[in-house]
DNA sequence: CTGAAAGCGCTTACAG
DNA sequence: CTGAAAGCGCTTACAG
């Protein structure tokens, strides 16, 4: 079989033009009946594919979206790749992956560019959004996932987002654990600089502020695994321990129960109760059955999608697209105040 | 600034020819220093980046690796979609994300075909190997990732495959599960026409006819975790119940393990040992402690990444690779045989 | 509806 | 080392 099959190939066995060949292949091109046959015939015999490499460089839509990620331990990412994914794939785009660090950022923006994407997703907490203003600029829409753009203004104007109500979602978290009658309430932060976990903590100090109290001690897990671990040993390393800790997402609020259960021998809710944000999937396993805000990975892609959409189609006003977040209660946090319970186990 | 800079720019502003611009950019090309120095000079100002479209085009290398995966449910896979992202990366080749059920396969080999791909790995588990030849029949590099080809000889000669050696691993858990005194040994099948599966049952079983025994019981998971949990409930449906159980991976043996303690009260290792296949993070997590064989992500990409090259240089052979695995010990196994223990908590 | 022709932005012999 | 020119495989006015 030879190997790379041209529209000339096909319209030399099926004697038409090579054009008649491309507008069959081009939907809503107008070819009668007998030619589209003649053609199809030609291309099936063949085995005939159009180069989507020379129709993007003519038609300047490469149908390619770049995804920018720096990490996938945390379990919500993965679900956003395959979504992203197949909701890009249906509509005949497809996701250029691009796994990155901060220290390589500008070295896949420059790849990014050269494969001339058709648009961006940020779904990177470390990219700065200059990175994102660089290919504003550079006509490519981006939309950043799950994070807002930082406050200079030069970026607010080229970039869209799409988050969770991450403010709501901690003033939430704060108002369930104060309704059940937690209140030494303590927060793991994941990455001080990140928008989502700025969100998130001042929803939950507001509510503790409007109830007269304040954030009783607070740690720094950066994101990660083994540095919640760290934060929560922190956390709990001296009396009056916290009896609530708000973590700032699930893969974090897992770490910090397997520490609290198994290395501190505490109960959860009991003794301290846990909350995350994200609902993954893993704090619906029963060892951990974590109480969480839920972020609709659907409709935050949903939202992706379309504002690429409208980018691509030369809107020029951005937009912040803030998905409703809820809370799912599982068994982490009590369902009735009973702070005596609390304090007889420490 | 002008959106779309072309090396016919860069060449006006630099007054060289266009053909100095493109050597300029082509590493190993002859270009003076001082030609050079205009034309990146120009090119700064300009901001101009090769189009990469355009060179795929003339190069016939697109250096875009096509990446197909069907579920990412199991941690195994993102951790797959990290290292090989970021090998190839490192490379100059990029990974172009296809999630594809078993139906859409069809469509989806169209697609990837027509991004005139450099090469294909195949991840997912449904997709038939017939499609995978489809690809090595029009040229492109396939590299089948944890599976191997079907016994179809065409197959065969044009697919190569990068597996650990999972028969050995299934021999290693029945070998451990016997030395540390459990007989009656279930398996936990994920998906039955699936190769890994095969091959891991196939060395467990091998260890226990030789010892003269035979599995004791069998239910198949389809490797999810819903499915894995309606399958160790039947494992479990009257006694005496398996005292061991093998899943054939990791995403399924916590499912596993959580209906076990937390629906039927049984302890693990003592009342029932666990092992599972992979190693995915979740298994050294605190709350399950899984027993497991160990597949190094990061070799099975290598050699991927090896063999994809051998193919893209024309290597006429395929090869399939297999990647040495060992068991790592956390708590889902006992540590000295102790059959008594396991009966009187049944 | 159809074909000839121009052109997308590059690379790479070819001749100097 | 350098430039003019051909060509990668398509799409799309243009004229018929």
């Amino acid at each position: 079989m030879k190997l790379n099959v041209t529209a000339q190939d096909v319209a030399r066995l099926a004697r038409v033009s090579q054009s008649a060949v491309s507008r069959t292949f081009t939907p809503g091109a107008s070819v009668s009946e007998e030619t589209r046959n003649k053609v199809m015939l030609a291309a099936q015999t063949l085995g005939y594919r159009p180069n989507a490499l020379a129709r993007s460089l003519i038609t300047r839509r490469s149908r390619i979206i770049a995804l920018v990620m720096s990490y996938l331990e945390n379990q919500f990412y993965p679900l956003v790749i395959e979504k992203l994914s197949q909701k890009l794939q249906k509509q005949g785009y497809h996701v250029l992956m691009f796994i990155s660090d901060l220290d390589e950022a500008d070295a896949v923006l420059t790849e990014i560019l050269q494969y001339q994407v058709d648009g961006i997703v940020m779904a990177s907490t470390t990219l700065s959004t200059a990175l994102a203003k660089t290919c504003a600029d550079a006509g490519v829409p981006v939309v950043l996932f799950n994070r807002v753009p930082d406050t200079s203004a030069l970026a607010r104007h080229s970039t869209s987002s799409v988050t969770s109500n991450n403010y709501l979602g901690g003033r939430m978290v704060a108002e369930l654990l104060l309704e059940r009658g937690y209140r030494r309430l303590a927060f793991l932060a994941g990455l001080e600089n990140s928008s989502t976990n700025q969100e998130r903590e001042r929803g939950f100090n507001d509510v503790l502020e409007e109830a007269g109290l304040a954030p009783y001690r607070r740690e720094v897990g950066h994101y990660s695994f083994s540095g919640a671990q760290e934060a929560t040993r922190k956390l709990f390393c001296s009396g009056p321990y916290p009896d609530a800790v708000f973590v700032a997402n699930d893969h974090m609020a897992i770490a910090a129960m397997d520490v609290l259960r198994l290395e501190l021998g505490l109960r959860v809710p009991e003794d301290v109760g846990v909350v995350g944000f994200d609902d993954v999937p893993q704090a619906a396993w029963g060892s951990y059955r974590l109480t969480t805000v839920v972020q609709s990975v659907e409709d935050m892609v949903s939202a992706t999608v379309d504002l690429l959409h409208e980018q691509m189609q030369g809107e020029v006003n951005s937009r912040n697209v803030i998905v409703p977040c809820r809370i799912v209660e599982r068994d982490s946090v009590r369902l009735h105040p009973s702070p005596d319970t609390a304090k007889s186990h420490q």
